[in-house]
DNA sequence: CTGCTGCTTCGATGAACGTCGAAGCAAGAC
DNA sequence: GTCTTGCTTCGACGTTCATCGAAGCAGCAG
């Protein structure tokens, strides 16, 4: 088919992690999820990687970032750095800023979670 | 009357489908959405949740998700009780025991956060 | 009624987290 | 070289969280 929209090929194809309603979890592979959620789980981490993810060209500089919240620099250098461990995100210093972008399989992991198949009742 | 188990804090009102690559969440927005993936970020509660989700008929009981882990019954009562006030799950009793079952649209709101994948300027 | 079992709530405690100011480091301008 | 700007790391402080034992509540069987 001819591609008008520049949206990469479908990354949700490659899921690697089975449905919630899938086969058990064990202790590591939870907890390795967790991690991930974890953070997620700040509303300024959210914000921060939708602000990330929606940024003209993919990627956005911290210089940009700092301003949009009303708290210091460490506080949001913290949180990119949480976003950074987890795989979410990752950064690189182009001359003397420092830009950030999403990491396009680590969200496509995340979607196979949810994928729908959440168990429907006979 | 009906002092069954309810969903007292629910707080999957406000969090709705735009993927993350989406539109800037609001500050209210992205607290919402933080208060799930908070319920999400502990590996007990995600083995909890996917031992509900693929559960025998859609439903556990909670004698059965107790004896499955090397913890204290308070504490998996609280991580049923996190997972119940983010809306992911709902319980009821019936006799003697109380069963568990998660809530499909919980689940296909978080679907919707990861669908599009973040596209990378190639 | 009395007991017993399944689950939840209460209260406490130690660990983890979010936030800040101060200090450190990297890159560029002078 | 020195100075300035952008970002990160360090150290500390207050809050939130996971966990437990004890106590409470709901349902069932004598």
């Amino acid at each position: 088919m001819s591609k008008f929209l520049r949206i990469e090929d479908d990354v949700t194809g490659q899921v690697c992690c089975a449905p919630l309603s899938g086969p058990l979890l064990g202790e590591a592979e939870a907890s390795e999820l967790a991690k991930v959620f974890k953070a997620l789980a700040d509303p300024v981490r959210l914000r921060l990687l939708n602000m990330i993810a929606s940024a003209e060209g993919g990627e956005a500089c911290v210089c940009d970032l700092n301003v949009a919240f009303d708290l210091s620099a460490p506080t949001i250098s913290h949180h990119l750095k949480v976003l950074r461990q987890a795989g979410l995100i990752e950064g690189e210093r182009r001359g003397t800023w420092v830009y950030y972008k999403v990491v396009p399989d680590a969200i496509a992991r995340l979607s196979g979670l949810f994928a729908i198949p959440v168990f429907t009742r006979a």
